[in-house]
DNA sequence: GTATTTGCAAATGATTTGCAGTGCT
DNA sequence: AGCACTGCAAATCATTTGCAAATAC
């Protein structure tokens, strides 16, 4: 992915510090600012907290990235990508996007409502297959 | 509803303040904390918000009641009721319930990804009817 | 060259903790 | 009686802000 392109397009001066942040944000798909900091600080070791949080408020208002909240978890971040679902483990933590037919819960949500609706934030939680195994 | 029997039956002692918090919880359908500790305070002038936020911890862990995360919102809470989804007007900020089909899509999820699903959070967005003429 | 971004330090805001006194069962 | 709950004050944690120096365009 051309991340000087994707900066550009969204109106954000290309900096090193922005173009690892979407780097690492991509190759974990998901990721916390606590997370995203501990992993930026070894390729950047100056980086500052403050400097991670004004980026990820910039990326955010121009929709380039995503805030997931997760229940009982710190939020997460995503480059923003078509709507879809998540699956969180209570058991190993993991947390994924699956690709199920958003679509449908809206369509009929917007029937039922007449509400316009633009966006989604679904998180399904339970037990990967791993988990349920070992809690036997 | 008995608000008494409730605490009992999720193992909590039964105080005034926790008869307010859940009479005020259930009344408002969903709450944040700060809007909680404003009505709350009319009732029972000495309350603290430490002793709010402890209550609210020992209902979360007891299942007692729910945390919503909500996108750019401070999270709120509800008594635990069936699995639903929620609607968010980004106009006005209502905030309601929706009665959707949420097994389909769950049930999609399960098998996809052989997850044992327990849990959903989900939370639509857009405009309700009122606002969206308003913004024409 | 100008405007924006960075990194630091300090400020703010939300939530949690420790403790002494009070209330529930 | 004994343990849990309350309220206060202080502590902690996450996030934001202001500012001077550095960088992008």
């Amino acid at each position: 992915m051309n991340y000087e392109l994707l900066l550009r397009e969204h109106h954000l001066k290309v900096t090193p510090q922005r173009l690892g942040i979407l780097s690492l944000m991509v190759d974990a798909g998901h990721i916390s600012v606590e997370d995203l900091f501990a992993q930026i600080k070894q390729e950047f070791s100056s980086i500052s907290l403050a400097t991670l949080y004004k980026n990820i408020n910039a990326m955010l208002h121009n929709a380039l990235i995503k805030e997931i909240k997760v229940p009982h978890m710190k939020p997460k971040y995503e480059v923003t990508k078509p709507p879809h679902a998540h699956l969180l483990c209570q058991g190993c933590n993991e947390f994924m996007d699956i690709d199920i037919n958003v679509n449908a819960l809206v369509d009929e949500a917007s029937k039922k409502s007449h509400y316009q609706l633009l966006d989604s934030s679904i998180v399904l939680c339970g037990y990967c297959e791993k988990c349920q195994k070992q809690s036997v």
